[in-house]
DNA sequence: ATAATAGTGTCTCTAAGACATTATATT
DNA sequence: AATATAATGTCTTAGAGACACTATTAT
């Protein structure tokens, strides 16, 4: 029996019955926190609760599809570029069937943020506080997500930070034309604590992947500063 | 209808059909390269091919569990611990059915890599090849693995460079006695060059993760290198 | 004694933190 | 002119790389 023969034969019911979806994490930073969009569930189970946008791999897409699409049907985000994380698999983390979820984590900017949260959107606040994320209301109550979706932002947040430095995803954060101060506020954002003003210019400054646009930002109140922008093909 | 009226009529039976599996990248470091453990198909497709050992996720089991089964039934590896690095999901990636494979990386000690090589396994050795992974046999020949087997290589293999310094996932390359040299062949075959000795012995013991043992290799030959081992509880 | 490896000292360079100062636009 | 913010300068400290040197033990 060669490959053809086997696989023409092939019984594709036999395996295990196991759902895949994906669930979204997407963050903006707005008047310097770090801020999540959560969707309120319509149905059961979980009717009510604020949970994470998500939806079932389809036959046909890849995960990154999948993200994609859950992005534009679920968030109303067109063009963000979202980036997985981690998959989660408990057994009983769905209660009508076996669902393993993949994380991914998507950076907009507070415009795109604001734009997309609805009627049945609503934003939390995420906190660093002593070595896990906090999810707050604004009004500052804490907020228990549906499902395992606590965890699943506690995670996306541990790899934001771990990649701030590593990647320039963080720069999907900011508009395309930005300010120094504007970095320095969305890495404070990301780190949960206050950088070194000197330090982190020449850091950003130095490496080179900050492109000088000659001209500053008028209308803000005081001295105006430099614009810049993420330099193509930067690493 | 409440939660659990919905949930007794929930019919699970209505999601897409797709396969969860687990793919095992098994690495240990022998005369400083690192080194991957590979299995023989046994059966179609790609029937002969080297591949990752790999298994489908059963309906009561998490990805770790998952994981730390494919290692004991189709690695030899028992004790070694796993983790998540990535979700793979494109529909071809295996001719048979849809399957979502999650990598997991494990690392293991040169005597354990060994120890599980019978005779359907095979060791490849990895080289750093301009910013890419080359799988090569021991003589010096290229692989090509089963599957997209070569991606996923290639994807843990980044990321084990990246956690090199954040985790001291790295140690279980090593003994659970090791000399600081040692120590540095891991990382070099890690990094895939050279690193400098007095940096690297002085940022180790300034690590706080060091624990010296007061005693010395015996054994080696010429002048024996102080003993240590990683302090309990190091992040 | 010799050889080979273990381990350290010194110098230099770079990067970061702290803190103060200058610069520049808006009010 | 006053003010709030942008941007830079200086000093210090910490860490890393280069290179040479000392130390120790098997042969």
């Amino acid at each position: 029996m060669n490959e053809r023969e086997f696989l023409l034969g092939y019984d594709a019911a036999t395996f295990p019955a196991v759902a895949v979806a994906v669930d979204l994490v997407v963050v903006a930073v707005i008047d310097s926190s770090l801020n999540l969009l959560l969707i309120r569930r319509e149905d059961h189970p979980a009717r009510g609760r604020w949970a994470l946008p998500g939806s079932l791999l389809q036959p046909e897409e890849t995960l990154d599809d999948c993200a994609a699409r859950t992005a534009r049907h679920k968030a109303c985000i067109e063009r963000a570029r979202f980036r997985q994380f981690q998959a989660f698999s408990e057994p009983q983390r769905d209660p009508r069937l076996r669902v393993v979820s993949i994380g991914y984590l998507g950076l907009v900017t507070e415009g795109a943020l604001r734009a997309s949260t609805t009627k049945e959107h609503s934003l939390a606040i995420l906190r660093w506080k002593d070595g896990n994320v906090s999810i707050r209301s604004s009004d500052n109550r804490p907020v228990r997500l549906a499902f395992d979706h606590d965890e699943i932002v506690n995670t996306a947040v541990r790899r934001l930070r771990i990649d701030l430095d590593r990647t320039t995803d963080t720069f999907a954060l900011l508009p395309e034309e930005f300010t120094l101060r504007e970095l320095q506020i969305v890495h404070e954002a990301v780190r949960g604590e206050e950088v070194n003003k000197p330090a982190f210019r020449k850091r950003m400054l130095d490496s080179g992947r900050l492109e000088p646009l000659g001209r500053k930002n008028t209308g803000g109140a005081y001295r105006p500063a430099e614009l810049y922008r993420l330099r193509e093909g930067a690493q």
